[in-house]
DNA sequence: GTATGTTTAAAACAAACGTTTGGAATAATT
DNA sequence: AATTATTCCAAACGTTTGTTTTAAACATAC
């Protein structure tokens, strides 16, 4: 076996400077240094830099879908009938699981949905098709639960909607730290993400119960 | 005078290279390759490829402002009393700002909100710094315009209401394309921007309007 | 012990990057 | 037409990138 410290050292310095800079943007030397590791022992552990960019994000996914399942089967929802959640139940649930994903640093889950932020935006190609397969199954039964619970939508707009929450929660969380320091400009506090959340579920949940569109006609003139 | 039309092919493909690939991942010489001119152009003509960065926000910017004072003072909000829009008036007259904002291709709308998607999340510093001094300015009078009409929420929480609806733009618009493919997996049509504003716009408003946090409580065992 | 897998060190690799240069070509001005 | 200013182009510059290689040291297990 000998679990290997290196590899847990690599990971966490990639965590952090990719979260900080961007993937194309942290080289390998960067991360080694900051690791104090050999600059060949990513390629010998890992093969190359974008499978090391993947390991990253499975430390993070593989805990967060057991959360999920275990959070799911907890409340008694989806096959039971009646026992209907409401939404903010259902992105409480969600919420709730990324923050208790286990971290190595008291800044992992920011950490984590910035990363999450930067793949859906930057999009490398290997890793949306990465997430594609990995982060869909633990998207699956969240999906599940939106459409019980919004049964008028269309499913074109349930589908747009639900990419609204998530566009919310991944910009946000990707740069909570810049939006940090301008709010701090004005206010004094710094917030943490999970007082953050605590603001954002409400927002969001309205959002999805909000009554669906018929004819939308906004012309002015 | 002699305004030259390398300035503005270089753009053109500036523009559609950034937002396909990111800032980083996008070179100088994919750039020139594709406006078919000579390598040395760009920084002949722009000094540096983060003033091009700069140029291309630019060319949306500028317009963009005037739409949005325009819009602002043909509809009579701001300084009147009793004249008060609802939010679906303000996030109309935004998005609908930014739909006419004019460009050059089809998609023009949709490449410039990913960009600004990939100008929050990959921040490169520079370009944080010019969108702040730049882009403020235009910002200014829409959140003038929720504060008005939001009264009842703190400080904190619209600051935060404020980015969730950001963050919901930008991010939807600036991976637009992704999700209509996976959209088009599903259903058979194809959505364009306008669509998706049509259902952005009352999820945006419902979650502005929702009601203010007091005390969150979603503890479950 | 020998063998196997891990780590480090140092160096080199080809490729790609942004940027610079000097002269040719073109346009504008006198 | 002659002169000046501007634009363009091919080539090269110096870095930095991810990756590979070679060698030696280290650990663990059989």
């Amino acid at each position: 076996m000998a679990i290997t410290e290196t590899v847990d050292r690599i990971l966490d310095a990639a965590e952090i400077l990719f979260a900080e800079k961007g993937f194309s943007e942290t080289s390998l030397r960067s991360i080694t240094g900051k690791a104090k590791v050999n600059l060949a022992a990513v390629n010998y552990h890992f093969g190359s830099k974008n499978a090391l960019i993947q390991a990253v994000f499975n430390r993070f996914l593989s805990p967060l879908n057991d959360l999920m399942v275990i959070g799911l089967k907890a409340n008694r929802w989806g096959e039971k009938d009646g026992n209907i959640p409401t939404i903010e139940d259902v992105l409480g649930l969600y919420t709730r699981s990324l923050l208790k994903i286990p971290t190595r640093h008291h800044n992992g889950v920011s950490i984590f949905m910035r990363l999450l932020g930067l793949a859906y935006t930057q999009s490398q190609g290997h890793l949306r098709k990465y997430l594609e397969d990995e982060y869909a199954q633990t998207f699956w039964p969240f999906l599940s639960l939106i459409k019980q619970i919004t049964p008028e939508l269309s499913t074109k707009e349930r589908f747009w909607r639900t990419q609204f929450v998530l566009g919310s929660m991944a910009f946000t969380m990707s740069s909570i730290q810049q939006l940090t320091d301008i709010l701090e400009n004005k206010a004094g506090s710094t917030p943490n993400p999970e007082e953050v959340v605590d603001y954002l579920v409400p927002f969001l949940a309205a959002g999805l119960n909000a009554p669906s569109v018929k004819k939308v006609n906004v012309s002015s003139d």
